[in-house]
DNA sequence: TACTACGTTTAGTAAATACTAAACGTAGTA
DNA sequence: TACTACGTTTAGTATTTACTAAACGTAGTA
């Protein structure tokens, strides 16, 4: 017996939408990306309801920040006061939408924190004993030039104009 | 007025366990890094229920965990019953350890899970409209494919025998 | 002006998660 | 054997998060 398409898109979806979760997305993000990437045309909020099985608030939110992130885009049509939504198939695009995204916001601030303790341990604070000032130097150092580094590697897939197959191709061949 | 040593820790702590929970993880398992990081030698348990603030509870869970990924590292001294707890501080060690624990658990299963629908798609399942069917057929088949080079990416990262400074180099050049 | 068809916002809720406090198991020691 | 000093497990709790249901705001239309 073979599965039809109801069902091929049910499983699909959940797919997704536990990708979505292991990312620290809501599971609803995922669901409602899945459904319009299986759709062939443009969905309003109304069909992405009634085919997500979420209700319109949830639509609404999950829908606007997948916006947010450039994986799906509005439009709208003359004379029709209705949103229209369609997924972004290239996902490498998106990847570096959601890393410029995610660069801000707290990750930034909780890296900007160990960067301050370090410019206060330079500038001479907490100097009680030498050798644990030295050591916590040291450290802190380390530390920071690591974040450093991997900020470097996020921004700059992020300012890439192109990222596709061929970029981790070349870099899969480095890493070999 | 200069920060004293004590305060300054605890900005540290406070900054490692935003980061830890930015990236999914407990906030506790932050702050006991942050604590055994920061320490010249290695802390008993009870040692990280008196620097973290935790209770015997959580510190051992969220050590334990820590020490999975490589982030610790468990050891004992001859003639004492405590475990003893130290920092790893090869970063680039640990990501590659992250990377490999969290390939398996939820991620792969959901990717497997694309995986499967297309597989059920090649083999016809859900042919209601030939035209529907090659839409779905080429989404579907697109998005595996990217899953694809995300998991190369991934494996080949977690097999490396050594990731450094010199390898986020190499990249950050190609991606230029 | 009132009416309708939208999208958004809000107040409340259910579920997941990481914690605390305390019971528990266990291995060494007298 | 009982006692002590550990780490672990469990039961309960507080907090967060993503959701639902419904109120709301608003732009077009008669």
């Amino acid at each position: 017996m073979t599965t039809d398409t109801q069902t091929l898109k049910q499983e699909f979806i959940e797919g997704l939408s536990g990708i979505s979760a292991f990312w620290g997305f809501p599971k609803g993000m995922g669901a409602l990306f899945a459904v319009l990437y299986l759709s062939p045309n443009p969905l309003s909020l109304d069909e992405l309801v009634e085919q997500s099985g979420l209700t319109k608030g949830a639509v609404s939110t999950n829908v606007r920040a997948l916006a947010r992130l450039g994986l799906v885009h509005r439009s709208t049509r003359l004379g029709d006061r209705k949103d229209y939504y369609e997924a972004e198939t290239d996902f490498y695009k998106s990847v570096r939408a959601i890393l410029k995204e995610r660069q801000n916001t707290e990750f930034d601030r909780a890296v900007a924190s160990v960067k301050e303790t370090l410019s206060k341990l330079e500038a001479g604070a907490g100097s009680s004993d030498p050798a644990e000032q030295a050591f916590l130097l040291e450290r802190v150092r380390a530390l920071q030039s690591f974040f450093e580094a991997l900020d470097s590697l996020f921004s700059a897939i992020s300012r890439l104009d192109s990222l596709g197959f061929g970029t981790v191709q070349t870099i899969l061949n480095i890493l070999k």
